[in-house]
DNA sequence: AGAATAGCATACCAAATTAGTATGTATTCA
DNA sequence: TGAATACATACTAATTTGGTATGCTATTCT
């Protein structure tokens, strides 16, 4: 159980995107200094932008923006927006063949830390991770 | 980002355990019970004592008992024992090529997340799923 | 003692997921 | 028009996950 690379990059490219004040980030950019693989990210800018925490203009001079505020933007809502099967918690998940069904007890104990979980990543905004990460950066 | 089979079964085994209150368990008895594929949970039993969550006995009329008291057997706990990569977040995972390294104002997030993280998972002792699982199966 | 039962260790294998690439098309600006 | 860019689809490679196979060692029962 770890974060994987899409829920890293796809955050770093937001930090990015909002290091740039307002003012469209294209993926080659983002990547140039983030050292981050193109196509790759362009993957991850294209599942923020259908969960709508991007926007993007395409052609010379596009690229991308945030679609809402720093402090809009959870760390969750990140997570799912690259990665849709987040928080399928055992049992729960798509298909556990081995899960006993209607008389298995744990359904109810996995939903529970699910969403302890879930709302423990969704305290962490962009805005504050931008600003812890800039902190860092300056000491 | 889900929990794995490995917690799942593992968790499942543990509880076996628990249930027949004192008496060996053989891997072959939990399997039955919990119709799980036996030479994997015998792996799983494997990395659970390892971690002295349980005690073994081999030969005729052997198994596993636990090794603690179930209010001392932690989710976290079941999870290193049979994930050993749990929690490593983000960059600060074993080789993530693409961080900046000393310049790279995450790995502080990623720290404090993770140990919320697993904070909340050590909230849920063996006991306590016991219970509600119990409490599940006869209603 | 010896058979049966069970743990334990090692190696192997298959499926799924993850990470990344390749190729080409559509859109926008200058 | 042409360069720069997003966007879409398909493919590939590496890793992880889930699971087997084989066989040995330890213990108990008769």
């Amino acid at each position: 159980m770890a974060i994987n690379t899409r829920t890293e990059y796809a955050l770093r490219a937001l930090l990015e995107i909002l290091n740039s004040d307002g003012e469209a980030v294209s993926a080659a950019e983002i990547c140039r200094r983030q050292m981050l693989p193109k196509k790759y990210i362009e993957h991850l800018l294209a599942g923020l932008k259908a969960a709508a925490l991007v926007s993007s203009t395409a052609g010379a001079r596009g690229g991308y923006i945030l679609a809402r505020t720093p402090d809009q933007i959870r760390l969750h809502d990140i997570m799912q927006a690259v990665d849709d099967t987040s928080w399928e918690l055992g049992c729960n998940g798509k298909d556990d063949k081995y899960c006993l069904g209607a008389d298995c007890g744990l359904h109810g104990i996995w939903n529970e830390i699910a969403e302890k979980l879930h709302n423990t990543l969704q305290e962490y905004t962009l805005a504050y991770i931008f600003e812890q990460n800039k902190t860092r950066e300056t000491t």
